[in-house]
DNA sequence: TGCTTGCTTGGAGTGCACTCCAAGGTTCTA
DNA sequence: TAGAACCTTGGAGTGCACTCCAAGCAAGCA
């Protein structure tokens, strides 16, 4: 159980493309602006990640500004990846309610990402079928200029 | 060069992908709310695409009333495949003027759709990325729920 | 002829995902 | 200890792609 619950953490929340984190465990606290640097995501869309509960709650010094922990930057790269499927961001906080509601939403949780990955699928067949037009009129262009050429 | 203009006509605005017209050559004057029916748009779209020069200028009725073509019809096809790529609508604005502008653009329109076509599949490639990921997250939950059915 | 449904316009409104601002407190380097 | 650079907040603003509205004219049928 305990071990299940471990592992559990550790998927939701860490990066599933293993990248090295900045720093190890132990010494990770991120001001605001080294997150930006690393993600590529501007310190007013993180604040507002924040804010609409797409973060879980970030750990502030005794003064009030932001700590990221290396835990933070893993579930960042998880939600650009969501993002990148163009999953609308109400969804994404969903997911992120149904993590924080814990271990008995797993179920929901897979069916929110099966969802997505059909979504992700079909957009991919479209893709494929606009890129068979493209090349249709990319080659109507190129035959045309080259018979003018010849001309 | 008569020849070459013709087909270039037919290839910039007709269906690239044949498909039926609702009626044949000559009595082919719709409505706007029968373009609404075949293309799935809206009355306001089609509309507002027309002010913002996405349309070639769509003929009149006497009093006024808009009557599309076969021709409209199949640009529209054509503009709804552009759209499916995620191509912003200035730049597809720019590709329907360029067209206008007669046969010298065909290079600059060949650029476009190849940059298009280099944006679309980099796109692939990313949702692919994303197809990845999401099978992972899927495996673990299947698996956690198939372990905790199990206790 | 009257009635209903459809079409016209310019301009205003919507929803999404940020993006920026002002005013003031914090942290770091010299 | 000064100054630059960085951080905080709520709320307002932006850009895109539509989406809707009001007021009035047009079309088709009994």
């Amino acid at each position: 159980m305990t071990l299940i619950e471990t592992k559990a953490d550790r998927t939701d929340i860490c990066a599933t493309v293993p990248r090295a984190h900045p720093r190890p465990e132990g010494q990770d606290r991120y001001t605001i602006s080294e997150v930006v640097a690393f993600t590529g995501l501007t310190a007013h869309t993180l604040r507002w990640y924040e804010r609409i509960g797409l973060m879980p709650h970030v750990d502030r010094s005794h003064t009030g500004q932001r700590r990221f922990t290396n835990r933070d930057l893993d579930w960042l790269a998880f939600v650009g990846k969501l993002r990148l499927t163009g999953m609308p961001v109400a969804d994404m906080v969903r997911y992120a309610e149904l993590v924080r509601e814990g271990e008995h939403t797993f179920e929901a949780r897979q069916e929110l990402l099966e969802q997505t990955r059909r979504d992700v699928r079909s957009r991919i067949a479209e893709l494929q079928d606009t890129l068979a037009v493209l090349d249709h009129k990319i080659g109507f262009y190129a035959d045309a200029r080259r018979a003018s050429e010849r001309l």
